[in-house]
DNA sequence: GATGAATGAGGGTTCATTCAT
DNA sequence: AATGAATGAACCCTCATTCAT
């Protein structure tokens, strides 16, 4: 048994490694331009192994995708069971995401240039975790207009839309722009982004 | 001289289509996903004439930003130069630009997979006519600062990157879940856009 | 009459124009990588002419070699009326050949290329060109086996050939060698040359 | 290790089965017209491997030069260190030289296209295995100088030069011309190269 | 005589995927 | 579990040649 449990954890490992190794390939050119020889190459294994833990090249990227929404829908759903008001919830969805992406940027690459790439044909539970993550958004929104917090002409399906948008863009923007200290930059970001968000929901007094 | 002209004008008739086909295929499948072969079947014409227009397949695509991107800087200008007011003008550029993402959801398809995309590589141009679009934007937020109608503490350069990315992922996803009344859903959806816009950068009185 | 005569020699030029175009394209990359684009670019005219005034791209080479090769067999044939004796007329000759080299480097370079290019497929005429420019050598090698001054042991066919492979191969060899003087140049290697000829030929006293 | 070692020799035999056939392919139709698919089909594997194991097919045709080139080299490196007299060196080496391109003319033909094959761009590597066996021969020239039995006036690297290039372009005539029999030919024309290797190198009693 | 737009077969190269070992 | 040699379809691009004007 001891026996099993370390096979399956070296499997785990080297599982891990070639997501590991795809993410940042694919983050530095693209899913189209990423090559199964050169995801193999920086995972440090044979070309036969990603074969054998993955169905193909798709399969690979999917798996990156659905792992890092998830994680992400987990942290909003325990956001939305413990704050305290709808405003709160928002702010720390919002900037949790944009961390995310600040701290890993190869992800919130390959996120925003799927997210909206005609023509991509991901699977049912792909697309069923997107709407999972709009959906969270969405209902904070609502249930702040419920709470009187947020203006009630919004819809809150554009508004959890827009969110996601600007967040990815402006974040990645920020990345990219930036030379000089990061996590200055980071701080400056996230207040601009929270002060945006409040401004463009908030009932105005 | 007439003959010139009529030999001018079907070449540029030829090279017309050819980005016009090229513009459908990359918007259906994305750029990776596009072939000289599907653009030039869709153009009705043999496969060595896109390469007597244009250097190379990215020289097509490109070309097609360019363009467009010219043809929206050149709307943007005459924007500012006409708009009595900051305000005014935002409102006008952004409805705008929803408006021809709206009716080109093909070029809005292609720009926002290629604005984000990692890796890129276009010339100093494509970056240039970028450049120029997110900067029409920011001067009318900080004239809207100078007029005071818009809030002083906005990073007027972080606005505009998150208005872009906003119409843009905001459009194309109303484009691609309605399937009822597109006219309507559009003014439905340039209100929330102009809603948005608003409250998110006027000075709360 | 005037008139037709005007008309031929402005066909005269443009076709002259089109040879030494093609002869300077070709010799900067050899026949196959020489496009007939970049001929009529280089001769400054379009590209029908070139199919009017030649029937083929091959064509168009052939006519540089084989007008090269006729000058060059003029020449040989008026040393070989002329000269007094074989040793003259092979100096002479060697020397003759090694200077048009010299002094039109492309030529020399398109003709060694094409000389033993595996499976050249040029014409008749060309064949009997190269046949003729080596029996006119070979022819006074035999006189001078006569004469008594070329060693009598010597295939005179043998010989021929040795000789004009040398003087390619060497000649071409200082020409991309050298980056000095050329004239200076010129004047040393025609000395190896003549030397070199001299005692591989001449019956030891 | 015997598995590993099999494993590996399979792979150097299909590797050496593409040089061979490649070889035969631009012996036949030089460089320029070998086309990849021509080769792999002469070889009997598929396009892919073709380039698992060579970059591009200019790396395929310098791998051949080289590898062809680097044995001459050993050859003559080791007629160096044995011959006595600078006198047995030279012949040696030009009579191998000779019986190389005899034996294997897909190989001579090769060369010698591409010795002088305009805008050749050929590696470094390539370079330098030419300049080494040029070196080769200049060194023995020289040595004969010192030794008394080369004509003092000789300038031993054009003459290297000279004796490569000639003995590459007889060679190659007498294969193609010759429909008798070759071994008969071959050593008569070997006779005539060593006879006129002699005269014109040595110093005349 | 002259133009240059158009053709299309064919070239070198890439790469996801398979499979014998 | 793991390897890496092998496959072959598909890609982008080139270029000699034709032909309507």
């Amino acid at each position: 048994m001891a026996r099993q449990k370390a096979r399956t954890s070296k499997a785990d490992a080297t599982r891990r490694q070639l997501l590991d190794a795809a993410l940042s390939v694919i983050a530095a050119r693209g899913y189209s331009e990423a090559t199964v020889d050169r995801i193999v190459e920086e995972a440090g294994v044979s070309k036969g192994v990603a074969y054998y833990y993955f169905s193909s090249k798709a399969d690979i990227a999917e798996s990156i995708l659905v792992e890092g929404i998830g994680e992400l829908i987990t942290s909003f759903e325990a956001i939305a069971a413990e704050a305290p008001t709808a405003t709160d919830a928002l702010i720390a969805m919002v900037e949790l995401f944009a961390s995310v992406i600040f701290e890993n940027d190869a992800f919130g690459r390959f996120f925003v240039a799927e997210l909206w790439r005609p023509g991509r044909a991901w699977s049912e539970a792909m697309r069923g975790h997107e709407q999972r993550l709009l959906a969270l958004l969405q209902a904070q929104l609502e249930r702040g207009q419920r709470e009187g917090t947020v203006r009630p002409e919004i819809d809150a399906a554009f508004e959890a839309v827009a969110l996601v948008g600007m967040v990815l863009t402006t974040t990645l923007y920020y990345i990219g722009g930036e030379g000089g200290d990061l996590a200055e930059a980071r701080d400056r970001f996230v207040e601009h982004i929270r002060d945006f968000v409040h401004h463009a929901n908030a009932v105005t007094p």
